[in-house]
DNA sequence: TACATGACTTTTA
DNA sequence: GTAAAAGCCATGT
C-alpha cells in the first residue's frame, strides 16, 4: 500500500532473540537511505497496533530508541528484548555483532 | 501549497 | 572515538 506496508513486513520478519538497526530494516524493506521513514513508521504503530515486534528495532548504535519525549520508556523496550533472550551492555547497549539480525540469502 | 519536525544513517573533520 | 552537518521522506499545522 505504501512504504510503511514494506517496513512493517520487515519488521515482522525478525526472529525471536534478534534485532535490527533501523537502516537494516530500510535496506530489506527496499528503501535504502531512508531509514528515518522506519522510525517513523513504527511511532504509528505504537498508535495503531501492537502486532508488530516494534521493540526489535534499535538504531544504529545498538541502544534503544524508543521517544525521544518518553523518558524513562525505554525500560519497556529493554524488558521486552530480555524477555527475548537479548542482553545488554554495561552502558545499556546492546552487542550487534551477536544479536544483530542477519537473514539467510534466499536458500530456500 | 509551504514550512517545520522527527523512534535515524552516513560521511567528513 | 567524538562531533557536526547533510540527506532522506512522511506527517501535521
Amino acid at each position: 500500500m505504501s512504504t510503511y506496508d514494506l517496513i512493517y513486513k520487515t519488521v515482522r520478519q525478525i526472529p525471536p532473540g534478534k534485532v535490527a538497526t533501523y537502516g537494516q530494516i530500510a535496506d530489506l524493506a527496499g528503501i535504502h537511505g531512508k531509514a528515518r521513514l522506519v522510525g517513523y513508521a513504527m511511532f504509528q504503530i505504537d498508535t495503531t497496533c501492537n502486532d508488530i515486534p516494534w521493540h526489535r528495532v534499535i538504531n544504529a548504535k545498538g541502544e534503544i530508541s524508543y521517544s525521544t519525549v518518553r523518558e524513562g520508556g525505554d525500560y519497556l523496550q529493554k524488558h521486552l528484548l530480555e524477555e527475548e533472550g537479548i542482553e545488554f551492555n554495561s552502558a545499556g547497549k546492546i552487542n550487534l555483532n551477536q544479536y544483530q539480525w542477519q537473514p539467510n540469502f534466499r536458500l530456500c
